[in-house]
DNA sequence: CTGCATCCAGAAGGATACTG
DNA sequence: CAGTATCCTTCTGGATGCAG
């Protein structure tokens, strides 16, 4: 495949609506990696990235229906994240990124 | 496939590092579309970029070998952008987001 | 532990003018 | 036509502190 279709513009705007943001990409690849995770887990994974960013590129990426909040009463609080089935429908393009960055690193 | 192998970050870092710009994506996108652009259709096909960045854009993806520039030593000047081999090995990245922008459309 | 509120620096973005 | 330069406004992101 050596160029795209025109007509995908529609959805590829979309797709891009959803990942923008500086973190999003981050955030999902370690869900993709390890399935669940603590928030402070994310925190610590997600190199560099800091507390307000990460709560708030969370709460986006939960409105947008691709990763799945669940939080446990206790005290202290627990909360984990996951991808929704939605957000693992974007598996694909991350094994694509990440082919891509192997190859350029040759 | 269901989830990532995690020894697969630096790869996933690097490409990251490429398209981080809020704009990155949408020039490559149009540049596989059209394979070659000249300076002034892309900012007719980018809706919305300004002039200042999609110049600064254009040089970051230069710089990073994903676009070439080719210059035609006219009055008035023509400029043509176009993908490099390696910004062509970026082009299932985009038919991945396509489908996926697609089929959250639903 | 998780998350929100506040303040502030820096980046993004718009408009305009200028050059070869 | 294809940029660069400048000024100014808006908004994103970072540091810190507070709260349940």
């Amino acid at each position: 495949m050596t160029t795209l279709c025109p007509s995908t513009q529609p959805a590829f705007v979309q797709a891009l609506s959803i990942i923008e943001g500086k973190w999003k990409l981050r955030i999902i690849y370690e869900l993709a990696c390890k399935e669940v995770l603590r928030y402070g887990e994310l925190k610590n994974n997600v190199c560099e990235i800091t507390h307000k960013m990460l709560s708030s590129q969370l709460k986006e990426l939960e409105q947008d229906g691709m990763v799945i909040r669940k939080e446990y009463p206790q005290v202290p609080p627990k909360v984990e994240y996951s991808l929704s089935d939605k957000g693992r429908r974007f598996i694909p393009i991350l094994n694509e990124l990440c082919s891509f960055g192997a190859e350029i690193s040759m």
